[in-house]
DNA sequence: TTTATTCTTGGATAAATATACATGATGACA
DNA sequence: TGTCATCATGTATATTTATCCAAGAATAAA
């Protein structure tokens, strides 16, 4: 336990380095000590709290409630966004943006980018995405069938194709329905030469981009397209599916639930994506909570963007205190 | 101005550094950026506001007014002792322990340090000095005469010794009174080969430790040995004289003061204390506060150890607001 | 006391961080 | 749309900081 005098030229010390902007050797001359003894005297004085750091997070940000995602969840990295309303039409806006920041900034040149073309919010993505600055991906693949309807797969493609374009990337398009009649259909589409060419390359995607979907009560039939029968979505619930990713279904626990539905489904599945160096996935909304809670804990995910509602939401499911699920955690942190 | 998605990114990269003490090339790579820009937005956190940095003086410790001290007075480096109450005695005890400690730390190998004998605080601080660690002095010197009476001469000699023990060097005495009868008389002591010998190292000081001298109100003749007269301590308040150091006075501009008394002092002049690399002053109480003052205005101290009622004192006279006079300055500090 | 153990220290050096520079993007304005 | 100035970025590198080490010193145990 230092004495006084001891804890007063460390503060004195703290005040030189870190109010008065002095270098440490500059300081050590003063003090007539060595370098090493005033390294060792700041660090004394972090720890006897002389010093003390707080992060005062910006005003719309959530870095309390991310941190809790990142620990309950053991979840690499976890985006929450500001949102005026719990509205889902809003929400996909704002996570949309949030995403594209996140993917201009840390795309990396030669990425091979993965996306599942039939979420919303994906798509609420490419839109706002800004052209590359600099980096510039590889290809970017589409990892999900088209919509069954034939004029609906153009919007697929062009998804694909325009983040490929923005991203200075060579569009890797999956010509094939994501949910083939029947499994045999399906065989058969896989003998596509195109469509084999683009899944070979699943293997090799770097950066996943996924939405997250919510197995809707059933009968509700809203999956457009209407590819699901009454029959198989009562099926998935039964079997306890709460969300998809990419057409494959999970369970509350994140456990995968396959129903024949799965056998059916042309696209990248879960062991997959599992196997991908950075796995995003995109949701929020009320609706979706209990799918983006098995979708944390399928353990695919490496980054989750998601709104300040349903991260509240979810902290809660788990037993989490939101203590500030107003979104007022911009104050104080204390560090050391 | 920085988007929130970027502030966001900041305020992660700040969380990721100072909370979770990843290094930046860690983050980098968590991130996907170069460590540069880590080191950057690191930067831009602190212009931001986001990282906020105090400083918490620790109880007992006088951060701000010796910061104040500092500046005021253009002073190297002040402490400021913690002490119970405005009491010559007790203050005297805690500047001597005060300024121990910072002999002790501060003592380069080789140096050569001067004292100035005649100082009950400056005695207090070779009392409480430790046996040195490692660095040892070279010499001890002597920059003060003894005491006229020659038994008190010991009592110099004792501390010149006893200081030289503790800090491993070689004790150089001015075996001469530090007032001569006479201007004559001086020369005659000068012309000792022994004096002269110290004196002549007093040229090679690396650090002085002086005491500061009140001149007390006239007729109040409480300098021991009666070396002045009444007269000359007329002499000297008329001419303005507030204190001395070493016996050499000076007013309350920290101008020199001369008197035929100046004449008759065998030690090291003003001129001399100036060119040495650290003069430490010691002093404190009330009735010190203009010596002090002056002291501080004649530009010859690096280091001044003060009390914190005659610091106090000192912010006041200079019409510096004393906002915590009662020495309660330890809290937040903001930094950035 | 003597001896063993733990602490401190400064110098050397490894590690980490900041910056200079070149490059390419961005934006203002003609 | 072209041109210029500004800005952001990553690489390479310079600067700064932290740590390893050996050598005392303090402390505890015997």
């Amino acid at each position: 336990m230092p004495r006084l005098n001891e804890l007063r030229m460390i503060a004195r010390v703290a005040q030189m380095y870190h109010v008065e902007g002095q270098r440490q050797a500059e300081i050590a001359k003063h003090m007539r000590i060595s370098q090493a003894s005033v390294s060792r005297m700041l660090k004394k004085a972090k720890q006897e709290e002389i010093i003390r750091t707080t992060i005062v997070a910006p005003p719309g940000t959530y870095g309390l409630m991310e941190e809790k995602l990142r620990e309950k969840f053991d979840l690499p990295e976890a985006i929450i966004v500001e949102c005026a309303e719990d509205r889902d039409g809003a929400i996909m806006s704002r996570i949309g943006e949030a995403a594209a920041h996140f993917v201009e900034t840390t795309l990396q040149t030669g990425e091979i980018i993965g996306v599942s073309s039939w979420s919303e919010t994906v798509l609420k993505m490419v839109d706002n995405i800004h052209p590359m600055k600099s980096a510039t991906a590889k290809y970017v693949v589409q990892t999900l069938g088209g919509m069954g309807a034939p004029g609906v797969q153009t919007h697929a493609t062009h998804l694909t194709t325009r983040l490929a374009r923005i991203t200075g990337a060579e569009p890797l398009l999956l010509s094939a329905p994501g949910v083939a009649q029947s499994r045999e259909a399906k065989q058969v589409m896989l003998s596509d030469q195109y469509v084999r060419e683009t899944m070979d390359v699943f293997s090799k995607i770097t950066m996943a981009i996924v939405g997250i979907g919510a197995v809707e009560p059933s009968g509700m039939l809203t999956r457009s397209g209407n590819v699901f029968s009454a029959r198989e979505l009562a099926e998935l619930g039964e079997a306890g599916a709460v969300g998809d990713i990419s057409l494959r279904f999970f369970d509350a626990d994140g456990k995968s639930v396959a129903t024949p539905l799965n056998e059916r489904v042309i696209g990248m599945p879960m062991e997959g994506l599992a196997k991908v160096d950075r796995v995003i996935g995109l949701a929020g909304g009320l609706s979706k909570t209990q799918a983006v809670l098995g979708a944390l804990r399928t353990g695919v995910l490496d980054v989750l963007i998601t709104d300040k509602f349903t991260a509240a939401r979810l902290l809660q499911l788990v037993g989490e205190d939101v203590s500030t699920p107003s979104g007022v955690d911009n104050d104080f942190r204390p560090v050391n």
